[in-house]
Order: structure tokens, then C-alpha cells, then sequence
DNA sequence: GCAATATGATTAACATGTTAAATATAAACG
DNA sequence: CGTTTATATTTAACATGTTAATCATATTGC
């Protein structure tokens, strides 16, 4: 292949990520839309539920959100009562965000289908190749260049 | 893990495909800078560029985009004469969508540094591995459910 | 031929992605 | 102490993602 042309784009990394994702997300988001909320606030709410109260620097790095992504959603997550904010005690410039009683509430209600869901994609792929392609987007993820 | 808990982020595949995809725009986006178009635009340039001349809707498959978006993008591209859109000769619905030589010229003037970028991630995460994950992002986005 | 249905594409409405600029507060430093 | 610099968050502007509705043209079945 001359350094002129591109590879196919079957082979070109984003793009196969982006159509490896559709597939998974097409399993998931009857499951979304049962919840009420997206994709990004489900991520959001799951975050909080998992780690506690934190500022949005620390929820936007662990739901794979931009800042200003973060900063709508998590306005529209408020006022729906499903988390809370405040300021942080001693810094000024940082919010301390909590997940209420009532977010847990949609976590809870719609674990299980999200569970059943990925058990069934899991048993269709493979347990081992699952495993195996985590690990892999794991340290591609992680990859210092 | 009880059926009413949630995987850990980590392992949840939308994440992991999302934050493997980050870290690999990440080293492609300045390159896109360049060129004055999107991601998105680009991709449908490589499409238009790879296939010849085709209808939305196959660009929507190959590109990983949903119509409406496609709709815009064109819309774009056409106006900045990088592709032109005429009607399917026989089909009224229907239209076909090619790339002008400007749009040729795009492509081929950043595709050595594209090219360049992608070598160096290869080199970086090992061609083995990568062809694997190539491997089995294409088998799970193909997978039957 | 014509009504019913299907298909290709666009439009609408709202949420998010992305980059740059603005705002507010802290920390550093002379 | 006040000025500069850094950090946390928000706002702005434009592009795209997503679902539903709409519009135009084709196809089907009667």
C-alpha cells in the first residue's frame, strides 16, 4: 500500500470501534429507553452509584463525558432530583455531586435488565473472546504515546 | 455479583470501546485539524473516495452515520464543493452522491499523515494485537443476536 | 388505473460532542 | 498584600447523535 492511499476503512481502528459499538448499543437501548434517561445520564448515574459523591472533573473522566457534556447533563439529572450538588467545602471552584435516593432508585429498577442483557451478548460472543477484547480496549485505552 | 448490581464501568463494554476510541482519536484529531473537515466529513470523503459514487443511504452504512447527520453533512460538503449530488437516473427517491476532484485533493494531500499516525499506533500497540482487536471488533459488530 | 403500502431522504426537536472563550476561585510569588 | 498564574466549571457556537414525523416517489395488489 503506497502512504498515499488509505487503508480500507473495514480496517481502519475508529471506524471499527464505532460499528462494534452500534451493535452492542443496539442491544441496550430498549433498555434506555425504558429507564427515561440517555445513554450519557444512565453512564452518569451508574458513576455516582458506583463511587459516591465527586465533582464533575472526576464523573466526567469516568463516564468518558466532556465537561461541557457533563454540565448539561448533570443540570437536567438535578432537575429531575436524581442526584444533588453543592459546593465543595473548602474549594471554591468545585461542586461535590451525590446520586439521591431516587437515581438509585432508577439503578436499581433496571439493573437487572441491563445484566440479562449482557449475559445473553456475552454467551453469543464468548466469555473467553469477551475477555479477551476487554483486555485488549483496556490497554489500547491506556496506551502512552 | 448479585443480579441487582451493576458490572463495574470498567468492564462494561460501551465504556470500554468509548475510552478505547478516545485515546485514539485523540492522536488522529490534529491531523483532522488540518484537513478543515470533521471526523464525520472525512469519513464520508474515505467512503466516497474508496467506493465511487452511491446513494445516502449506502454512505450512512459504510460511514457509521445515521441519515439525518448524513443529511447535514452532505448539505456541507456540497456547498464546499467536495462532493456533488445529483438524482438516480431511474429511481426519483433515490440520489447519488460522488466526490469532486477538490474532495480527491483532500484526501490525498493529509493521507500520508494519516497513514503516518496509524503506523505509529500499530508500532506503539503491537500489529499482532492489533490485528486482533480488528479481528474481534469485526466479528461482535457482525455478530447475530 | 388507483388506493394502500413501502422506500429514500429530509425535517424537526432535543441531547450530546467538540473547541474556544469566559467566569470564578485558589495558589504561587514577588 | 496584590498581581500573576493555575485550576474548576460554565457558557457559547456550531456539528453531530437520536428518535419521530414528514414528504416525495415507487411498488404492490386489487
Amino acid at each position: 500500500m503506497s502512504d498515499k492511499d488509505l487503508r480500507a476503512t473495514s480496517r481502519a481502528l475508529p471506524i471499527a470501534l464505532l460499528r462494534a459499538r452500534e451493535t452492542v448499543m443496539a442491544q441496550i437501548r430498549p433498555m434506555l429507553a425504558d429507564t427515561g434517561v440517555t445513554e450519557q445520564q444512565w453512564r452518569v448515574l451508574r458513576v455516582l452509584a458506583e463511587d459516591g459523591g465527586m465533582d464533575p472533573t472526576d464523573i466526567a473522566e469516568k463516564s468518558c463525558l466532556l465537561l461541557p457534556s457533563l454540565t448539561r447533563i448533570l443540570k437536567f439529572l438535578e432537575e429531575n432530583a436524581l442526584v444533588t450538588r453543592k459546593r465543595h467545602e473548602t474549594d471554591g471552584r468545585r461542586h461535590v455531586v451525590e446520586i439521591t435516593d431516587k437515581g438509585r432508585g432508577l439503578i436499581d429498577r433496571n439493573a437487572p435488565a441491563s445484566n440479562r442483557i449482557y449475559a445473553e451478548l456475552e454467551k453469543s460472543f464468548g466469555t473467553k473472546k469477551m475477555n479477551r477484547l476487554l483486555d485488549l480496549l483496556d490497554e489500547l485505552a491506556h496506551l502512552k504515546l
